[in-house]
DNA sequence: ACTCGGCCATGACATTTGTCAGCGGGGCCC
DNA sequence: GGGCCCCGCTGACAAATGTCATGGCCGAGT
């Protein structure tokens, strides 16, 4: 019994390549390739296959978001994240997009065919060490507030263009990066970004 | 006559499935594959092939400074930067660094093999794309204590701890940060140090 | 009913950051 | 020698940022 493969990445020839790489398992078939996020779910309702990989970062629609909306209309289907960072944020948000693999791309080779099948064996497959992670990372203390204004600062906004596109006041602003950077313990906006991006508190 | 490769890339994975994808090419053989940039010369060294495929991102010794150390000590080895990111600064240093083919990895599979096929006829290989906007971005106007000063932004330190990790006055290390800023034609020093990187003017 | 927490705001304050003008020293090139 | 530019510094000022106390409005839990 083949076991019948969705990609989903970004760059071309890493799909490319991963479609050679999984081609060369006996066992494996490769349905159905796409290169955004919101593509994900028409391919998989119209390939229907046993198990999809999606990379994370994605146009369109993120990975973890392309998983949850798989999750919802082709439940058939198992997601596997696949993705360049190992980060705690990550691998919490994916589970709990209903993801049931995660795999960063720096392991060793096997280890996705590997993965692949535990999977469709009805296993959950993840990095002990980054679960141990995303463990110790804990949960978010950011409000949903602080996480807006925190992305917000990625672009290097300054609080009046964050408090614009936010429709807050500046002060309001002012207080919960004060609060974020209280909470990340760190001196500044920018370093408060880093952790929290770092713990996955996003 | 078969082209031998070398692969230089950190994300096992990645180097595994693009492996795979060359293989497919009656014409290619990898020949040797490595995850770290200071191990480039050497695998070179030994197996001696025609072209080498380094990633930029790399441990050790990065993509674009490995190339040079290739060229000093493996002159018939060609060299093919394969990069995720295609900005301008990354493919004007690959030049000086001596490369001849620049291929990013959302390029269509068959650019690579096309790519690598073309360098070994003599011819150098740029997404013209990217050569527009290379050119377009000009050279750095930053001068050296600029650019220091700016990397070490990068940490989201302030001025105190950046005049203290480079021996300046931290006025002086204002003045460095705020003509930054004013050749970037940004705001503060985060927009400055992401459109100069952007720009490649690091 | 009461409390707690998130949300939004204000005002006041200290600190940091960005700008500007100006100084001296050195290297390079005409 | 005289320009020119980079280097490094100072001092002064304006603007942005970070902190704190305080208040009101909600919804969820006890």
């Amino acid at each position: 019994m083949t076991i019948r493969l969705l990609l989903a990445d970004d760059q071309d020839l890493i799909r490319g390549a991963l479609s050679a790489l999984l081609d060369l398992e006996d066992d494996f078939e490769v349905v159905a390739s796409v290169g955004r996020g919101d593509e994900v779910a028409d391919a998989a309702a119209a390939h229907r296959p046993d198990v999809a990989l999606l990379d994370i970062e994605m146009p369109g629609l993120d990975g973890l978001a392309a998983a949850a909306v798989l999750a919802a209309r082709v439940p058939a289907c198992r997601v596997v994240i696949l993705t360049t960072f190992g980060r705690a944020g990550y691998l919490r948000r994916a589970m709990e997009a209903g993801a049931v693999g995660f795999v960063v791309k720096d392991a060793p080779p096997e280890t996705l065919a590997d993965a692949i099948r535990r999977v469709v064996a009805g296993e959950r497959v993840v990095d002990p060490a980054l679960a141990a992670a995303t463990l110790a990372a804990g949960d978010s203390p950011l409000t949903g507030r602080e996480r807006d204004v925190l992305n917000a600062t990625r672009s290097g906004a300054g609080v009046a263009d964050i408090a614009a596109r936010l429709y807050l006041s500046e002060g309001t602003v002012r207080n919960y990066l004060s609060a974020a950077i209280a909470k990340t313990a760190t001196r500044n906006r920018i370093e408060a970004l880093r952790v929290a991006d770092e713990r996955g508190w996003l």
